[in-house]
DNA sequence: AAATATTAGTTGAACCTTCAACTAATAATG
DNA sequence: CATTATTAGTTGAAGGTTCAACTAATATTT
């Protein structure tokens, strides 16, 4: 379907970084489903601060994820209506919201630790440690100058 | 706000090209913005093969662009809206649709390509040709990966 | 202490993406 | 030639992103 000369010249870089990142979210997403589990992408980014870190604030999961506050309010609350998780007011704080896993949030993300590790695996298969750093590092320089203005 | 130090260890790579893919679309429609542009990234990516080729196809669309035909449709009935782009029917074979810019559209996409290029070299200030050579050549690799099933 | 500014999170609208189901038209097969 | 399969494009639903405007609570300033 898409000829392969054409991506290796043609294609701007923008446009892959964006085909890359939508099919790998959309591995990952089949490969849950081909093994039972119903869970996005995004839902998984945003479970993996909580489970580090039990009742973890919006704002602290927004830096971890690199999500804006309106995505992570819009995951959390579908994550809230699949029972996964449960926001509890801060005590001190009444502005901050904490967000702890329920036992069915903590089972889904140990039965996806796997998943993900399979789709990592397909994704870098062929490709070296090396190329993974420097994909990395071209990636970070890119993203500190969007950051810096 | 996000710690450099966290940037370089902690977070993984699908995060950091999720982030760098909506940075980058963030910038551009901001830099369009304040040229008085009103355009989105994916307009502009859609636009760019009717540009080039008047009258393409959705299906040919699809190709250039590495996009679902769903969101090709949705992004033409926006950019129809718009009244950037008309929709013909083809001649011989009624399935297919070719697509034509207007006279707003190609205006807008003229005016456009300088604010593209702008955002480009903000991306890479700082970044040598080989490093963005290399970057390709990785995502091109994870690329191929995910489309051979 | 009162007025003002900042911060955490939410809401609604517009857009994009994916999926699954669908229509309509062309191509392939018996 | 009639049935069947494939192809091009659309639709609707559910999720995610951004923006701008908003609420409520905490901090800062005077």
């Amino acid at each position: 379907m898409i000829k392969n000369d054409k991506l290796k010249s043609d294609i701007n870089l923008g446009m892959l970084i964006g085909q890359v990142h939508r099919l790998s979210t959309k591995k990952f997403v089949q490969n849950s489903h081909n093994s039972g589990l119903d869970i996005s992408m995004d839902q998984w980014i945003v479970l993996g601060p909580i489970w580090e870190n039990e009742g973890i604030s919006h704002k602290e999961i927004s830096e971890y994820c690199l999500k804006d506050k309106t995505s992570v309010t819009k995951i959390i609350d579908t994550l809230e209506k699949k029972n996964l998780v449960v926001r509890v007011p801060d005590q001190l704080d009444h502005r901050v919201k904490r967000v702890v896993l329920s036992n069915k949030g903590k089972e889904l993300f140990l039965q996806a630790i796997p998943i993900m590790a399979l789709t990592r695996d397909e994704l870098r298969d062929g490709i070296t440690e090396q190329d993974i750093e420097s994909l990395r590092a071209v990636l970070t320089k890119i993203y500190n100058n969007l950051i810096s203005n």
